[in-house]
DNA sequence: GTTTAACCCTGCACGC
DNA sequence: TGCGTGCAGGGTTAAA
């Protein structure tokens, strides 16, 4: 499930790939994936022919700027990625849309359970678009300074796992790297918001970036189960550093006591009953 | 304002 | 072996 550091990555590479290249075509296969739009030829009257300018990031959606003032946004969903190839390489039978840049530099969004999302919007109103208009600052931007951060816990009043995948409140956290920053700040999944001392937010704010820091340097996670590979096709490894997420009964790295799995609605969520407050 | 549950979807693990 | 069931989860939405 790609979440920020994974998205992140993607950005670097893409960037590095496409920038200054022009769309040849764009081929829709699975109609689903640009559910916002009326037909595949509206997608591609509105990319074709354009040149990418730049790869930007807003929380879990890539944003692929155009010349024409268009920007085309990729969301990966759960199980969304995106591989660097060409028109000679097999198809993954999940290969969802191809956008390609000539024979040979094609980009492939593979995702099995289509949940992931492609549209087209112009520049100027991606402000307005319902998906990106509610979402919160970047963790990692500078402008997601102490002060912003401790402001906006303050005024909630809700459980710290719900806060931090709320994408309105801080962009790009999921299901994995809140039970991270939540082991690493030492504070228990449904602990209330409005019952942290300020030390306890300092901490969490501080363990916010340093878990996304290094889960970015690491290439992000991928788990067994999970498809997340980066445009190269490979896999990350901060799978190996994970203290919180998915280590049912494994010894506490702090105090040896079991990480214990919870609900948290229809989801899990992991953590340390002894070293979480 | 907040919480909870359902929905979208597919692959996989598991039990019978 | 094959079938049915439950689970996984990001984001959105509706209901409580």
């Amino acid at each position: 499930m790609p979440e920020l550091p994974e998205v992140e990555v993607v950005r670097t590479a893409l960037d590095k790939e496409i920038s200054g290249k022009k769309i040849s075509e764009i081929d829709i296969r699975s109609p689903r994936m640009i559910r916002r739009h009326a037909s595949k030829k509206e997608v591609a009257d509105m990319v074709t022919g354009s040149k990418v300018t730049s790869v930007d990031r807003r929380g879990k959606y890539l944003l692929l700027r155009l010349d024409n003032d268009e920007v085309l946004v990729i969301h990966l969903g759960m199980s969304g990625r995106l591989e660097r190839s060409t028109s000679r390489k097999a198809l993954d039978k999940h290969t969802r849309i191809i956008i390609k840049f000539g024979a040979a530099l094609h980009i492939r969004f593979i995702d099995p359970r289509t949940f992931g999302e492609l549209f087209v919007s112009q520049a100027d109103e991606l402000e307005g678009v319902p998906e990106l208009s509610h979402i919160a600052l970047d963790p990692l931007a500078d402008a997601f300074t102490w002060l912003s951060f401790s402001g906006l816990v303050e005024s909630r009043k809700v459980k710290l796992k719900s806060l931090l995948c709320d994408q309105a409140f801080v962009s790009g956290l999921g299901n994995i790297y809140s039970d991270e920053v939540l082991w690493t700040a030492g504070l228990l999944p449904d602990r209330r918001s409005d019952t942290l001392t300020a030390q306890e937010m300092r901490r969490l704010y501080r363990a916010m970036q340093e878990v996304l820091t290094d889960a970015v340097k690491a290439g992000g996670t991928t788990l067994a189960d999970e498809a997340y590979r980066n445009l190269a096709g490979e896999p990350g490894s901060f799978q190996d550093q994970l203290k919180a997420y998915g280590q049912e009964g494994k010894a506490c790295r702090r105090c040896r006591n079991p990480i214990v799995r919870g609900r948290w609605g229809n989801r899990s969520t992991y953590y340390c009953e002894r070293c979480q407050v």
